[in-house]
DNA sequence: ATCATTTGTGACGTGAATTCAACATGGCCC
DNA sequence: GGGCCATGTTGAATTCACGTCACAAATGAT
């Protein structure tokens, strides 16, 4: 039961037809119709109108008053639907403004190297970067793209996988000088912890123990807003943290921070995922670039650690 | 076979219908339609343009980039749409510009007087009144109105009869000083008459022989655009001429011309009519008031013309 | 006057769009 | 943290409008 039984805009065509090719045998050519659906569709408007639009000879066609003022009108807004359609439709460049979400470390160490060259590549493009990690929930934020680490809640959400960062548990030298080197997982309750001022995916720190994982996590001396703060509270030495190895690598290599319990968490990684809302309709071509381009130059390369005894880990490459 | 199975219009109402609503429910409540139409309406539309519009949960929906700009677009797509087809549409109060087309004398004596109170009572109208004695197609004219006097050829157009004039065959009194008087249609072969550079409807005048009607007409001595032309060169003494009588009516009451051949042509009348081109579509407010106003207001009442011989016969009322 | 072309009309069949029902999802309140 | 309500989505049956077809009318030209 086709509620829309006016289709105005069909009718816009053909009548601009008719009046453009002057009959309505040659519009109906042009359009792929008979002469008569092409009689019937003035008729029909002209109907609803209840105005005469054409008059109609056998052979001359004259515009009506008002079929001259419609006619103007009608092919202004015919080019204006195209236009809009035409700006909304994914076309073959991508464009306009394109939001993206990270959690502070992952953006400000992998996404902004990219940034200038991805917009290069696409002048079109506008990126707004917005980087929290505190979660963010695509739709309400108007984000096209979000990265998220860890694992992924059932959504209905496209992931696609950018890269794995190996988590490490560490702490400042001066920190475990003062309060010792924990030794198994249960020596946390005796240590201080810099926690998250957001709920997390995953409540504690995981560890190891045979073939089953358990958590813990040393009770909080301070909270951290996203990663960039728990580092550097880290290196404060107020306290142990769970931190990206890709965020703290640098830190680890000089010495500003010491990993602690690797014997514990070999496994211990959160994958990495660029996010989407695809699925359920065409994805805008900015999207696409911008998730295409992540995929392919997005390496986290955690720098590799070499084995040692907790305290005297070093890193190499 | 619905060859315009895309119907941007009520994809755009649809749309914009969603967006102001906030729901995909709420619009389909006021659409009169279901959720799901709605959702399926939606999700071809993006189809079609091939990239996504709205982002939905159950809950909240957000529009992306493209919806935003399609939103703004479509929304004064709409708007002016419907302006359009308000244009179009035959409102209440006629309005628009009315071409009317009348011959001249009919025009000058008949028509004129009454324009301004018809102007009065609808302002928004504008005339434009050509005065022609050529006949005239009203399509290829763009006439709205014609008057046509005369037997009206088959044709599409409708007919408003608004009178009826008697036609006579008049003489100035110095051209039948000389020429004679004629006494019976034979004897215009003898005479001049006055033509017409046109075609007319009927070639010849007629006269009734008994009960059936031959057509006689004097060789022309000179031929008239129009009948005002034609009623000067009468007045001129140049010939004869066959003229409406509302129209040479105070030339005979003053005997500046004088009816010949009377007793043959007792019947020599020409309907009025208010011609137009209804029927296959509804019919301009503004012309439609223009016939009825023409239909009530036009009165051709020709003086009565008293019974007498040739040459003698005197006008009354 | 006849013919060819074009528009108008009635009946019919198609098929795309809507509906209906059932499912999935998310959000919210307790 | 779990159940409930509202919302959006999916799949299959149905329906109603629209275009086609064949024929008629009419107009303009030869």
């Amino acid at each position: 039961m086709a509620r829309f039984d006016t289709n105005r805009s069909a009718e816009m065509e053909v009548f601009v037809r008719v009046v453009d090719l002057g009959g309505f045998t040659q519009a109906a050519r042009k359009l792929r119709l008979t002469p008569s659906g092409v009689s019937k569709l003035i008729s029909r408007l002209e109907a609803r109108l209840g105005s005469r639009l054409i008059n109609r000879t056998t052979r001359k066609l004259t515009l009506t008053e008002e079929g001259q003022t419609f006619y103007q009108r009608a092919v202004r807004i015919l080019g204006e639907m195209e236009e809009a359609e035409r700006e909304a439709a994914s076309g073959a460049t991508p464009r306009g403004r394109l939001t993206v979400n990270s959690n502070i470390p992952f953006g400000m160490l992998h996404l902004m190297p990219l940034i200038p060259r991805f917009l290069r590549e696409h002048p079109d493009v506008t990126l707004d970067l917005v980087l929290t990690d505190t979660l963010i929930d695509l739709m309400q934020e108007r984000a096209d793209v979000a990265i998220r680490v860890g694992p992924l809640r059932a959504s209905r959400l496209v992931a696609r996988k950018l890269g794995t960062s190996r988590m490490v548990v560490v702490g400042a030298p001066d920190y475990l000088a003062r309060a010792g080197t924990p030794r198994t997982p249960a020596d946390l309750a005796d240590h201080r912890g810099i926690g998250w001022t957001f709920p997390r995916s995953i409540r504690g720190w995981p560890f190891k123990r045979g073939d089953r994982t358990e958590e813990a996590v040393p009770p909080p001396a301070a909270r951290a807003s996203d990663g960039e703060i728990a580092r550097r509270l880290a290196l404060g030495g107020v306290g142990l943290a769970r931190l990206a190895l890709f965020h703290i690598g640098p830190d680890i290599e000089a010495g500003h921070l010491v990993p602690v319990l690797q014997s514990y968490n070999p496994g211990d990684r959160e994958d990495i995922h660029a996010v989407y809302v695809g699925h359920t309709a065409p994805l805008p071509a900015r999207v696409r670039a911008f998730i295409d381009f992540l995929a392919e130059h997005v390496r986290v390369n955690d720098p590799a650690l070499k084995r040692a005894q907790d305290g005297e880990w070093k890193l190499v490459g």
